[in-house]
DNA sequence: ACTATAACGCAACTCAGTTGCATTAAATAT
DNA sequence: ATATTTAATGCAACTGAGTTGCGTTATAGT
């Protein structure tokens, strides 16, 4: 028996060193997710640049680019969906209809930002506009907390202005 | 000349009454807009449900039903960007990548709301939260007259919280 | 009334994402 | 250590929202 509980006792100790020594494989068990290449790949990726957010191709393109292994379409797309549900990614859906993912930020950092509707520009809100965009992050930050009080996990907010820039409603006739 | 100019004033008094009569043909002159009967359909459907955004199928839905005329699926989607590019309508993305359209709001009611990427349920900011929702729509309000003084035009924002809700993270064994 | 051009309607196309199903490989049980 | 379970993969075909090109129609200005 010394043989048998030396030998599960490697087992766990292996299964523990690796979950330690790669933080991205004690995410993953942490979460309950299997530690594929795949998976490991796209976590690694996030998690090395954690403000960037990638569309699901520029993901695709960044992880078949920099491994040798190509990396299904739908593979993705469900390793993704996943890696979502469990609140290590956050995502969302940006103003030209795809959706952008990004390692969900442990801190929140909120960046009000303005979509012309007209010019398609999306502008962060900048200059005479900064009081304003700190009076919002404050608020943001109270309801953040108010929810991470109640249980929610990972979170993060987004404040989007949306109407006619100036220059835009200069430029047409507008009243 | 009398006849002349008595025709002349006709048509332009013919115009004007049918811009006054009709609010909504007044809006179209507005905007630079011709008056068809599509762009007074949408317009007039949008501005009849001001609180309520349609997605381009149930607009035509909406439109084909209630007119005789079924209106092209094309001809939609060009009149509805116009109908946005002038600032007329507000178009936002929802958490489906659905664009949804409404009448641009005339006064800003901002309304925070949650998105669980587990459940994908969209619920508003209510009960406990309610501070930090009003605490939110202040600081909105103040950024979107900031706005407006810069000489921005159709005005709305949209707030958006993100993440795992309280019963998604029970239900998933997450840390 | 005449003309220029904005708006319309049809067909074909693109892009992001999804579904079904058979196969592979982690994790767990023996 | 091997067997078993089932999560994850890969391929093919599909869907739905939105776009582009182009010829035709109808509104606005002369």
């Amino acid at each position: 028996m010394l043989s048998s509980s030396s030998s599960a006792d490697k087992r766990a100790l292996a299964k523990a060193a690796r979950a330690v020594a790669d933080p991205i494989d004690a995410l993953l068990a942490a979460h309950g997710l299997r530690r594929t290449s795949a998976a490991r790949a796209v976590l690694g990726c996030l998690l090395a640049t954690p403000d960037i957010s990638y569309t699901h191709a520029q993901l695709q393109n960044a992880i078949s680019s920099a491994t040798e292994a190509p990396l299904d379409r739908v593979t993705l797309y469900r390793l993704i969906d996943r890696l979502t549900q469990v609140g290590l990614l956050l995502c969302r859906v940006d103003a030209s209809r795809v959706r952008r993912y990004q390692a969900m930020p442990t801190s929140v950092r909120t960046m009000p930002h303005f979509e012309c509707q007209s010019c398609h520009r999306d502008s962060p809100l900048a200059g005479a506009l900064q009081a304003s965009a700190s009076d919002l992050e404050r608020a943001a930050q109270s309801a953040v907390e108010a929810l991470q009080a109640l249980g929610y996990k990972g979170l993060s907010m987004d404040v989007a202005l949306r109407g006619v820039c100036a220059d835009c409603a200069s430029t047409q006739g507008l009243a």
